[in-house]
DNA sequence: CTAAATTCAATTGTGCACAATTTAAAATGG
DNA sequence: CCATTTTAAATTGTGCACAATTGAATTTAG
């Protein structure tokens, strides 16, 4: 009987465990195939995603330390310290110890890693043509995954 | 007016690049915050999420290969081969060519694998009350997410 | 039947993620 | 003022992801 729910062939699943019900498989799948599709758009600029990601940050905000850019990419300086080392030596910006409190490492985009801004230009929107949705199902999805993530981290948060 | 653009003080952003805004990186920081929220149950059970995701795919269907356990999660056999190697080393399956097919190594359930699942039972639904969402918000979120790695998947397969 | 092409898994090498620890600097409290 | 605590970044170690290559088995085509 127990061989019985074990076998393949049974159709009697475990409702609760079929992965293609699973909102955290979306989730996972679905970040990983939106970064293979910026991968050839941004291997033409030699960056990564997460390098992407980093890029954003500072051309919104330039000269923030290595906390506050954690901060804004849910990343620690154990996965930052060596990305920003990477980019560093790619000359896409500079990291200096704070003189004001030497703890503290900033963060300053290089001439190169401003004007990679304009290489940058038609990422976006030749990624929003690709993920083939309308406007409307695309604005709606953001809305519910921005309050979804908000959840997740205070979640996160009380859990330490 | 090229460093007025680029001053960290001006408010004049551009639009189509601020981090906040763009689906990719909510995908991709709630995937991590989903998966961070599941690591403290699956490490009761001496799993990571990627492991976890694996089990669900084989409580489903048991014995199958190493291609078609790709084909369910979106991952090669660079990722699979080590992390089936690590999970045999844990009892949780074992690894065998196939015997009419030499090139395929079928994957099947140990008893301790297979019992894991009655551990895991409690998982599925912790998840979902933490997520903190109401079923509607989550049913649609859901609905879409899932239309999305649908054409995302496509997409990927065009450009190969 | 056999040479070429295809398929499958494994391997190699790079770059994240993240927990845990370490090191140094700054803040705090008595 | 100095010992304690806190903070910030770096380091260490493990486990994915994934591109690219390799090697062996099977399929296909001539």
């Amino acid at each position: 009987m127990q061989q019985f729910t074990q076998n393949k062939l049974t159709p009697a699943t475990d409702e609760q465990f079929v992965l293609d019900h699973q909102l955290c498989f979306m989730l996972y799948s679905a970040s990983r195939e939106m970064t293979k599709l910026y991968r050839p758009l941004l291997e033409k600029l030699d960056l990564t995603y997460p390098q992407y990601l980093t890029l954003l940050v500072l051309w919104e905000q330039n000269g923030i330390t290595v906390k506050e850019l954690g901060q804004r990419l849910y990343l620690d300086s154990g996965t930052l310290t060596p990305l920003l080392k990477r980019m560093e030596t790619q000359g896409l910006l500079s990291r200096q110890r704070d003189k004001t409190d030497e703890r503290k490492v900033i963060i300053t985009l290089t001439q190169r890693g401003h004007s990679l801004k304009e290489e940058a230009r038609c990422i976006p929107s030749a990624l929003y043509s690709q993920a083939g949705q309308s406007p409307e199902v695309l604005a709606r999805l953001f809305a519910d995954m921005k309050e979804l993530l908000a959840h997740l981290h205070q979640a996160n948060l009380r859990q330490n």
